[in-house]
DNA sequence: CTGTTAGCGCATTCAG
DNA sequence: CTGAATGCGCTAACAG
């Protein structure tokens, strides 16, 4: 373990103060061509590279921005977080990961981790506490851009619109004659649950119908959750005859609670899927889909981060929508077949 | 931003000096408990939070492990770091993410933005090179661990085991009387391609015959690629009776090319998945996988890093072996009833 | 334009 | 046991 060339030894190969060194290297200041050229070059003879924490002493600023994200492993995390490094190492930030594992204690322990490492700003992932209060006061530390929160009219975040999105897929069930449709996602607690739900009530309204309370299930996203939770609706008087669940885990549940009845999708059930994965496009029949771009939402994320870091001012809170499309597989049919086959 | 709350304002309210207070809260050295109660409360009570840019400069150890891995999006990856994660997370170390997106020359850039950084080890998923210099040199400053990865007796890591795995599935295929079986992963230039092609013609051997050298292809893994390499296979004379398939994507082409040449598995073609996914468990036919676990993947990486952290003497290089296990399911049957169907 | 100096916040000597 | 002093490597003031 060598240790490192510093500055000052730079400097006394290029001949320079240390000062000079510094000046020259980070093109600050006035220097002449001169220093730069000899101490560039002692540099490099030298293998020099700056010492980033003390940088950060000095300058108060670490380089690094902290994410906090309730789970790592969520295929759709991962994809948003691959856009946000993608993003911020081009604009030289480090990316500083933790996961809160849905454990909801830990979130507060990791959000004063990143504060200690002096992290220049804050990501928040989907997480599981929605509070206003730590916001602000992370925000007046830094700068915190959240993801699918509501941190009210002073938050800063990316949201994806899935009012809109289960109102759309709802619409489009409740058109192909089906009236009882259950709606399989995590609850009220976090905002994509809260906006679904209005979104789907929403869509029954226009209808002139209210959803039957019994087929909001709003409950964990486990995929064995699912199974039993569909094998229980599907036994009942009032099956639903369609689904609309969230994500890999939800839907696969469903899938295989659908297989176990020996029910077939689309002819006796119908299932729309909340999230475009490899599962809803590859499975025979394709799923039709609830999708979202998760590079955009890593990226707008990562934007409205950087443009707080750049600025030193303060700038107007401001959230980016998502839209969402609805694509149109072979996993929905009209709902008198379905009567037709289970009749 | 009001400005954080120093050591030194914890130790003038407290009545002590900033020697103490430093001892107090570290425990270190000899304290009286007067003390440590007089600082712990002065420090709660001002709410003071050490500043780890500080520290770090002074210990120079900055509690941050770096993690290069190509592609954080792959779910396979995903799973692995999250295990990683919440190792160093319970010890105590912060996590650094950079993604090489598969680029190759971002790789050293990345490297030397960790050692930059200061951190205090790193490790090395899965990534494009596969440097034994660039790991040696990288090793002289701190400790390196890797995935995957060949880099002699001094390397340390964990390795799957790709060759047995590999001559598992194909014996399996073999002994269902496929001889022409097609292989598709990642080539030669990394170990696990390295691996597996040699466990594919191990089995081979033991049955004293040959692979088809045309069956092999080890290109890229995408999904287009795999469906177009599918159905060009389909199509000739030799038109392999099985398929070894890497991961979800390739995996997912090959089924979409069964598919549309009107291959029936698992009557027609039988169908292996090297690495368990979503699709491979829920699929219809469920598909036949060679699984590892990738928690413990993770949680060994982890382990071997922490293990050199706090030993501050070298410690010998290991290598960890992950072992395999055939996941038999629904996409495999016997070579003859292809011939039934297709004769 | 350049050299010198003073800390950033902390852990760690060394005297008391 | 404790206080005062030192410096980690660097940048930003300040004089020259």
């Amino acid at each position: 373990m060598t240790s490192r060339i510093t500055i000052r030894e730079v400097a006394k190969e290029a001949g320079v103060s240390i000062g000079t060194a510094s000046r020259a290297l980070n093109r600050a200041g006035r220097v002449s061509e001169a220093a730069i050229a000899a101490v560039t070059k002692a540099a490099r003879k030298l293998g020099y590279e700056p010492d980033a924490i003390a940088q950060s002493m000095r300058t108060r600023s670490s380089g690094a921005v902290g994410l906090l994200v309730s789970d790592l492993a969520n295929p759709l995390y991962a994809q948003i977080i691959t856009a946000v490094e993608e993003a911020l190492q081009a604009a030289g930030y480090a990316l500083l990961i933790a996961s809160t594992h849905n454990d909801g204690k830990r979130e507060k322990n990791l959000i004063d981790l990143f504060r200690r490492r002096r992290v220049d700003g804050l990501i928040l992932g989907p997480c599981e506490s929605e509070n206003p209060k730590l916001l602000e006061q992370i925000a007046e530390h830094m700068p915190v851009v959240s993801l699918d929160r509501d941190f009210g009219p002073s938050g800063t975040g990316v949201q994806v619109d899935h009012f809109a999105g289960a109102m759309q897929a709802t619409q489009y069930l409740l058109n192909l004659g089906h009236t009882r449709i259950a709606l399989l996602t995590p609850g009220t607690m976090l905002r994509p649950g809260r906006e679904r739900i209005a979104g789907f009530e929403a869509a029954y309204a226009q209808h002139g119908l209210k959803p039957v309370p019994k087929l909001i299930r709003s409950e964990k996203s486990a995929m064995e959750f699912a199974f039993s939770e569909a094998l229980s609706l599907m036994s009942g008087a009032d099956a639903p005859t369609a689904f609309l669940c969230l994500g890999t885990r939800i839907l696969a549940g469903v899938l295989q609670g659908m297989r176990h009845t020996g029910r077939v999708v689309p002819n006796d059930v119908s299932v729309i899927s909340i999230g475009d994965t490899d599962l809803s496009q590859l499975f025979s029949p394709s799923i039709t889909s609830l999708t979202w771009d998760l590079s955009v939402v890593g990226t707008a994320l990562a934007q409205l981060m950087l443009k707080r870091l750049e600025r030193d001012a303060e700038v107007e809170p401001e959230s980016i929508v998502i839209t969402t499309q609805l694509v149109l597989r072979e996993s929905c049919g009209p709902a008198v077949a379905r009567k037709k086959a289970t009749a």
